[in-house]
DNA sequence: CGTAACGTTGAACTGTCTCAAGATCCGTGG
DNA sequence: CCACGGATCTTGAGACAGTTCAACGTTACG
């Protein structure tokens, strides 16, 4: 019964297109087992035994986000760290002029919150509806302390972060528009696939808009681009938000 | 005797200008002393107390590189960590066709070797006379496992480049070229008095080539945008590679 | 059915790149 | 000591890619 509800929300936070009213934040006292979690084995939790995760659990509570509600603020204190269950958000950075960069699309298995201040360096904001599990970081850190292993993992989810980013350099300073639409593409793919989320019809979450600030380009280059995909061959598009990549190898060799 | 020969090959290491003959790389096996190093209280060695270091330095041999000698190629079997004792290394990624992108300029200080797979994703090369301390991986991290502090070390230091990484985004994604000039040399300037370096006549070791692979311009627009923030009274160019600050508020609102 | 958000397309503009030439600095060798 | 060649940096002119501005189409929703 309980098992229900959570494969049911599950199927709507994993599906962009499944959409919903808009809820409040709901911050859920009651833990769901994380045990039966959908990122039981992907997220940082992994390392832990079913044991050992009592610890976290007991520490962790869920935030519920509607859709382009912000999960935190630059500047705000980072008092908390979090797992995403499902849904996807956008980390960004904004200039004093409103410019925006989106530095990275955080999905089911992503761990947030790495900070080196006090403070938060990005915003975070929902892309669609969205799930995370959240703990508090002081007794986070306290968890960590009796598990190395945790720490290990958190290093090398960092690690990963930092190599994604050096990637995503490359491309802001150094590729074309379609070089840029087509790696976005592939890794979208590639996210989705690991996360165990329908790839093959690629349900984009977010918007031309979203896309742009991420690719460093405005929404018209990148519809654009999209459209000039489509016309050679390499994608589909039955929809705006639906992708058919038709030639994978083409659009590998783009971004090399 | 042993401390003047470090000390006079600090002074080189940490003063681009003082050039010297290439010499060819030198894996050095008489370590000198961990304890008397110019790094010893800003890298991750910092963490550990004398004794600790004691199993560091153990399995610690140095590195000399001349300039513009690799340290390091994408693809390589990642087998080594590093610590920057002295000098300049800038860190790449490459295109097939050549397009190169600098994700980051390496100091003393700074950790080397933040690898997600059992090869490195990137380049490192010398930009100047370079000395580093190199730890096989494996053994580096038998030592985490005795001082987790270490480890935790590590995760802060990740979480830095993390955020610098996604600084540096935005400066690709949204920000003008004259912006990113003046990012560039506020960075260097931070980043100089913080390894205790003269920050106030700025001397850059690296080329107009590396700064525009970093900023992701072509030469001649950074060229053009020095002449720029000369001509506007923001800098002064004694020589080319020595940039001093005259407005440093006005540079700075430049960059929010 | 009307409005608002989102996406696409076209035309003109503009900033950066490309190409080319000249200036400067440095180490080398006559 | 000076001439030379190479590397680096600067500057100019023209080309072009991507942005800006504007209009239109589509979809979702009250």
């Amino acid at each position: 019964m309980g098992d229900t509800a959570i494969v049911g929300m599950m199927a709507k936070l994993t599906n962009p297109s499944a959409q919903s009213k808009p809820m409040a934040v709901r911050i859920g006292q009651p833990n769901s087992l994380c045990a039966a979690c959908a990122i039981r084995d992907t997220a940082i939790c992994s390392v832990l035994s079913d044991v050992e995760m009592q610890a976290l659990q007991e520490i962790m509570t869920h935030v519920d986000l509607p859709a382009r509600k912000a999960l935190l603020y630059e500047g705000d204190e980072a008092n908390f760290v979090y797992n995403v269950v499902g849904g996807t958000l956008r980390m960004s950075k904004l200039l004093a002029d409103g410019r925006r960069q989106i530095t990275g699309f955080l999905m089911a298995g992503d761990f947030v919150g790495f900070a080196c201040d006090e403070t938060y360096s990005f915003d975070v904001e929902a892309v669609c509806e969205t799930r995370l599990c959240r703990f508090p970081v002081r007794q986070f850190e306290a968890v960590c302390e009796s598990f190395p292993q945790l720490e290990k993992r958190l290093l090398r989810e960092a690690s990963n972060e930092l190599a994604e980013a050096q990637d995503q350099m490359l491309l802001l300073g150094r590729q074309s528009p379609q070089e840029r639409l087509a790696k976005f593409l592939l890794r979208l793919r590639h996210r989705l696939e690991r996360a165990g989320q329908p790839a093959d019809p690629l349900s984009l979450s977010m918007t031309r808009s979203d896309i742009a600030d991420y690719l460093g380009l405005t929404i018209e280059t990148v519809s654009r681009c999209f459209t000039r995909l489509r016309k050679d061959g390499l994608i589909a598009l039955p929809e705006a938000n639906i992708v058919v990549i038709k030639d994978l190898q083409a659009l590998e060799q783009m971004t090399i």
